[in-house]
DNA sequence: GTAGTCTACATACTATAGTCTACAAAATGG
DNA sequence: CCATTTTGTAGACTATAGTATGTAGACTAC
């Protein structure tokens, strides 16, 4: 068991982006976000919110839960370390 | 097609919440978050990142896909605005 | 009535989501 | 190779995610 202390959606995003054949200007402007946090998100140094998923899966024409399905699929074996100070 | 301005998950919080008989400490103890955090959740005041929808699934005993697909029939025929200046 | 449980709400705080501009580096196609 | 496109990165900003404490109201059980 694994501990992380975030889900990334990094790997997933990037990887359903090109099976799209989209650029992250194109993934950016279906999604009404901004390109630089596409790059972000891609790299991990940013996570999104409910809504921003969504925004995301509508743009790469799936279902959010099917994006979802997509993290766990991932993220199998993983548990998210809560750190109590 | 209604336009919303975020994906809230209060009701679907709520709902699953109390169909597992635990209070909202109860919840956030599972989940590793503060409880007048959940509480602001289930009234739509905040909306969680991807993260915090994995730790709550979790703490509900279902996988946070069967969570984002309980969202996904909360919205249906609901379009996110986005609203440029 | 009283104590305990549950939840809403206020307040304040830290960390970060998301936007935007500018520039540099990398990738791609002819 | 060169021009164009794509992506990474820095920096600054606004809005908000998530934490935490305290108070108050509602409800239940004794």
């Amino acid at each position: 068991m694994i501990e992380i202390e975030n889900i990334t959606i990094g790997s997933v995003l990037k990887r359903l982006r090109l099976s799209m054949k989209f650029s992250q200007e194109e993934l950016a402007a279906r999604s009404s976000l901004d390109r630089t946090y596409i790059s972000m998100l891609e790299r991990n140094i940013k996570q999104p919110t409910i809504t921003t998923v969504f925004l995301l899966a509508n743009a790469l024409n799936m279902k959010p839960s099917e994006f979802v399905q997509q993290l766990e699929e991932d993220f199998d074996g993983h548990i998210i370390k809560r750190t109590k100070v």
